[in-house]
DNA sequence: TTAAATGCAAATCTTTTGCACTGGC
DNA sequence: GCCAGTGCAAAAGATTTGCATTTAA
């Protein structure tokens, strides 16, 4: 939707008003509220709405939970976020857009990343006719035997 | 939840009443409609609750959705059915139950299968402790270039 | 000041549940 | 005939949309 940022200016660390302006976005109240949950000290990585929504509540923050899910939307769209397609009941967000895998726990709908280095693909198909390759998920399912 | 049938007798082509007997599922009018439209003739490998009642109703079937949705639930448990998370917006089923992964299509949210020759795992890591895999789920996400 | 952008109430869509009723045994 | 098992209306969740309001420039 808009510009992504450089690859050279990596704004991990820098503070979220001047971070969301890079993105095209305005470093409203909300957003900023939001920017500092998740990537502010050791956040969760991974998150659903309505999750972060209580969390925002506890800290003060007062937005509905419409404006979280559009925030999401648009921090996933500007690449700040991603989505992780792996409960279809709801939808989870992760902090860490790199690419990487994960873990689902069955029992309690929890995820967890597995180390990049513990994964590893063979054989990949070739894109169908007119397409091509945006990203391979890889989640392992996993419960008690 | 109910006993899995043994592995020796492959019904995929007797009579559906038979089969949901030998599943510990009563033959009831709905059940069989549903599986007629599942399992009978080349009918779709991938679908949403939603569209399935469509079908069922431009068949004749008089059914609800609930009962739609309850019905699949109830297959997927049974294994005749699998549910393949892809889309954090609504649930997909496949009608193919082995092991096997999927292209999905970003644009018109559609699911093909990927021929199983045609992906291979590489390495994969230990399920965490108190844990044991139970499937690994590989998702190759396409789109227009 | 001003209009693009936002934030949220209300609407929509998906899925689950409680329970009256049924039809398979 | 009878009651375990069903099927569905209604409820509950999750997510999106339309538009009055805000606010960054």
């Amino acid at each position: 939707m808009t510009a992504p940022r450089p690859a050279s200016d990596n704004g991990d660390h820098q503070d979220p008003a001047a971070r969301l302006a890079e993105l095209g976005l305005r470093p409203t109240r909300q957003r900023l509220a939001l920017m500092r949950l998740l990537f502010e000290d050791g956040r969760e990585r991974h998150f659903t709405a309505d999750q972060l929504h209580d969390e925002a509540e506890a800290a003060g923050a007062n937005l509905s939970l419409a404006t979280v899910y559009n925030t999401l939307k648009q921090f996933t769209s500007v690449g700040l976020l991603r989505e992780v397609s792996v409960d279809a009941t709801r939808s989870w967000f992760d902090t860490k857009t790199d690419e990487h895998h994960h873990f689902f726990f069955e029992e309690d709908g929890r995820l967890m990343d597995i180390d990049p280095g513990l994964v590893t693909l063979g054989k990949l198909p070739a894109a169908p006719d007119g397409s091509e390759i945006k990203r391979v998920d890889v989640v392992i399912r996993v419960a008690k035997p």
